[in-house]
DNA sequence: TGTACATCAGTGAACGCGCGTTCACTGATGTAC
DNA sequence: TGTACATCAGTGAACGCGCGTTCACTGATGTAC
């Protein structure tokens, strides 16, 4: 099969296409940092092709729209962010139960600097979701996959913060919705993340307390 | 005072305006609901006009921006929730403890339907007060207001949602943002609102008792 | 290894549209006498 | 009460700009022989 030609009759054999391979991954990257700085809406197909190096028509010949850029940005966003939650459910795995529950309160309401600017992004594609049908149905089935492992990770490391009576989905909805709330918030101008997080370990600790 | 003319010389006496009243009302309250249903960057200032009867102009002679609309849009709604924020406060003021704490719970957790749809406009709103100081510096205070408005709630009908070792407005911050957390979801087509609120409700129903 | 050819990623000018804003105007409303 | 005048809320056409998208092209890259 290899050195035989298979037909060369054969209109034309599908071709890896293998040329300037870097160049998507360069506007992604290019996009990721702009969309960052000012937002989607606020920044044109011109900055980022500008920032990443190239014209226009690089992009569109990488893209379909700018809308299915973003979509290519969420859709590695939401697997870096599914990818974090397995490696913390198997980091605390190893650990015994009490350290285990630090680490996971810790690691469930924590905040990256990085973070406080991707919720404003992730807001910008919760809205454009909220009135985009084929949008909605990917941020809500995110929004599942990552309440589904958060419920998975109360269940065996954090039993106290699902009370009888609740199921651990709800308690898991309930502390993202919290965290997503708490950071559109530092993001916007309130007070600091730091100060705010304090204040949900506060009142965390005491209710478990 | 009254019959003597007070110097007829002077250039113009301050005429109050008083021609075509409800104008401005009338764009307000057409804005509102456009902005309601598709979101205050989609909607055109040209629909506005249109829908409240006038054109262009009329916008024009009342309102400096399409920002300034929709900060005079903001600036009613923010009264109107500190004012039933005051009304629950003189209400709960009547009532015995047990009572009084179930109508808290009740009224900080339940949704109105159109509530709803004010999340979406009030998430753009924050999002555009992101990248703009002057408005961040309005949401910021009205994000104050309400906080210290809901510690007050907390602290005198629901001590028990102010752990020992927090504060009331660290308790209320948190309870307002998973407010605001949830809303988003379900704004954008995640589970129903009364679902994700009962789920609220459970886990805090578990937690307290 | 060298040459001719085909492909297609990327170029860059142009299109077209939506929309916020401006502006010269007009006619209804209020004031003065 | 009636008339002349001034004001200014609202009209509607036009401006200008940003931006997403298209498209005819070109030249580097890979393939065939």
């Amino acid at each position: 099969m290899t050195g035989v030609n298979s037909s060369p009759a054969e209109p034309a054999a599908p071709r890896p296409p293998r040329r300037r391979v870097h160049t998507r991954a360069r506007i992604l990257s290019a996009a990721g940092e702009l969309f960052l700085s000012a937002g989607y809406a606020r920044t044109s197909i011109e900055d980022i092709c500008a920032a990443a190096g190239y014209t226009r028509g690089a992009f569109y010949s990488n893209f379909a729209t700018k809308e299915d850029l973003l979509l290519a940005l969420f859709d590695e966003q939401a697997a870096d962010r599914m990818a974090e939650l397995e490696r913390l459910a198997a980091a605390a795995e190893q650990l015994g139960p009490e350290e285990r529950a630090r680490r996971l309160v810790e690691a469930l309401l924590r905040v990256e600097p990085a973070e406080t600017g991707w919720i404003l992004l992730f807001l910008e594609f919760r809205l454009l979701a909220a009135r985009t049908p084929e949008l909605a149905e990917r941020v809500a089935a995110h929004d599942r996959a990552v309440t589904a492992a958060v419920a998975a990770l109360l269940e065996r490391g954090l039993p106290e913060l699902v009370p009888p009576g609740a199921e651990a989905g709800q308690a898991a909805e309930v502390i993202l919705a919290a965290r997503e709330g708490l950071l559109a918030r530092t993001a916007a101008g309130g007070p600091a993340a730091a100060q705010l997080l304090n204040a949900a370990m506060a009142v965390l600790a005491g209710l478990l307390g």
